[in-house]
DNA sequence: CTCAAGTACCTTGCGGAACAAGGTAAACGG
DNA sequence: CCGTTTACCTTGTTCCGCAAGGTACTTGAG
């Protein structure tokens, strides 16, 4: 099922997504870039689940590079798959992200002024 | 806790409370209005136990009134402490509707060019 | 009255998402 | 060796939202 509110829980899967899909990159620091980006919300354990599942359903794959100055990374590269299901996901995410908006506006029936 | 990520999870909270503070409204009626302004997400299942948590903590009260075709209606009107949460929320929903925005465009130091 | 349908409310059982906390491992400096 | 930083991964718990089920009031058809 596509409904419009797995959205809402994906957000993170969609960000994830879409940083990767910039450029190939790492969990830790991918929690960085997303607070760069004004989300703070994203603690370690939250991230690399959510980078498996990413794996897990095709959508990038992962590679480890040498690090200078520590262990290996483990960064992450966007597939075909994940790139199409990016455009999907951020098509579906304008049109909730335009619905709160909405709501949150007094919405187009109820107008601000009412 | 006033984690941002709470803001993903509580949209539907979010949505109900503007919705209420609009004009008072009841559960079965507010499933059709959030579909008017393009969130079909939700079914009565959802919205109820919502509801009963918005009141539970102060945000809305509840009030019966009577009803031509059927049972009673459960009206919610918003409370002070409702509209104050509305106003943090509403907030938080630009910060993270406008990052994630950035992060599907590019983000801010990326560029959609990279 | 009985049966069906529409309105309106509430609860339970289930699965998924994110957090908090904890564990492992490599490189650098004292 | 030990402590810190970088970096990855897993487990346990909580909360959210959906699907399904149940109750109650009113109207319309037979």
């Amino acid at each position: 099922m596509e409904h419009s509110s797995q959205l809402l829980k994906g957000v993170l899967d969609m960000c994830l997504l879409a940083l990767i899909a910039e450029d190939p990159s790492y969990g830790y620091e991918m929690a960085s870039k997303l607070e760069q980006r004004g989300l703070e919300l994203v603690s370690e354990g939250t991230i690399y689940p959510l980078l498996s599942r990413l794996q897990k359903k095709g959508y990038i794959e992962g590679y480890f590079v040498e690090s200078a100055g520590g262990p290996p990374r483990k960064y992450y590269r966007i597939l075909p798959d994940g790139s199409d299901r990016l455009s999907r996901w951020a098509h579906e995410w304008q049109t909730v992200s335009n619905g709160v908006g909405a709501i949150l506006n007094g919405g187009p029936n109820g107008g601000s002024r009412g």
